[in-house]
DNA sequence: TCAATACGATAACATAAGATAAGAAAAAAG
DNA sequence: CTTTTTTCTTATCTTATGTTATCGTATTGA
């Protein structure tokens, strides 16, 4: 049930079956119905998770709007991940775009397992090195590629096939455009 | 003379000074020429450093352009991060925008250290962490923000003097726009 | 010191994006 | 199955930005 947590787990690096077993106890299953919160603005986030099943997507709220600015598929690690590591209120919010199911745990046993144990604690940097290029690629992006440019990148990329069951105004503010803005350069791309 | 470094590393993280003598021998204090690199794009990046004095950028070539993303000041680590880590070709370079005194180091013996001290790992998780923030704020302020929204929210910032003297083409582009629509946008808010 | 280069402001024009609204299509709810 | 809601496209209008070019000034380097 929890292998392929685990499992993505190693591919950061090994653990022992002891290792492993420090983190199972702390570990619960969760369904997530479409619309479901799993983290909310102005609430300090205890809790991540490993999506099993379903999408999730992030927002930020800007001048009553959302603004969904990431999306975390199956066989990810979800979470308002900042709000747990400074434990300040989250800026953001996560909802579920479908019916999820997901691997849920506290924050606070993983930081326990950071600072008790030493593949833990590489694990901890790993992923956090892992999110900060991810997050390089992504604001290099947004600096240097016009609007169209990031449509054709997203569409080259391997997510095509889940991006199409997306509503197209989340995709939209995660190209960091309007709605408006993408039909007319997807109406454009496909004239080319 | 390394005392500097020594404070902002722990910042993140308490080191005995039997752990920080560990990192001591593999200091090298380097002075860089104005426009002087210190990464280049497409060689594999093995040295980092910490500015003393100066300021460098961070540029990407995009149709034969440099595109600027990033600034490091004096009191900061600077260097290609992720070419280091991944030991992939940098897409960076680093340049000096002014004459920069900096401390280098391999990051092979950070990595080491990384692996073998528990406070130094801690120090790999933490520092990571921090700049997976920085990057975090920043996409969400190029994905949520207008131009002249980014531009008020900079000079509103504590860096105001420091910017002053960087030449504006490189602020635009760390902005996200061209010089001259920058040189529009002052001109705008000025007469607010 | 002088010449070359880099820099920033501005103008003119073309293009693309934002705002808004309307209508069709699709999906969800009852 | 029908109604309601959501989603997407399209059109119009306005505005901001990109592009290119010019000009005066500041900086740099020989």
């Amino acid at each position: 049930m929890y292998s392929s947590f685990r499992n993505n787990i190693e591919k950061f690096v090994k653990l022992t079956d002891a290792e492993w077993d420090l983190m199972v106890p702390y570990l619960e299953i969760r369904k997530l119905k479409k619309h479901e919160l799993f983290a909310e603005q102005g609430k300090v986030a205890g809790e991540l998770c490993f999506v099993l099943e379903g999408m999730l997507r992030q927002y930020y709220m800007k001048d009553g709007e959302e603004k969904t600015t990431y999306f975390f598929f199956d066989n990810h690690l979800a979470g308002a991940y900042f709000s747990c590591i400074s434990q300040k209120p989250s800026l953001l919010t996560i909802e579920a775009l479908s019916e999820c199911k997901v691997i849920v745990f506290p924050y606070k046993v993983l930081k326990e397992l950071f600072e008790t144990n030493m593949a833990w604690q590489t694990f901890g940097r790993l992923l956090a090195e892992y999110l900060a290029m991810g997050l390089e690629d992504r604001m290099v992006e947004l600096l240097i590629l016009s609007p169209e440019e990031r449509y054709l990148e997203l569409v080259k990329g391997n997510k095509t096939k889940i991006m199409e069951r997306i509503p197209q105004h989340y995709i939209a503010n995660y190209l960091g455009l309007t709605p408006v803005s993408l039909s007319r350069i997807r109406n454009r791309v496909v004239k080319k």
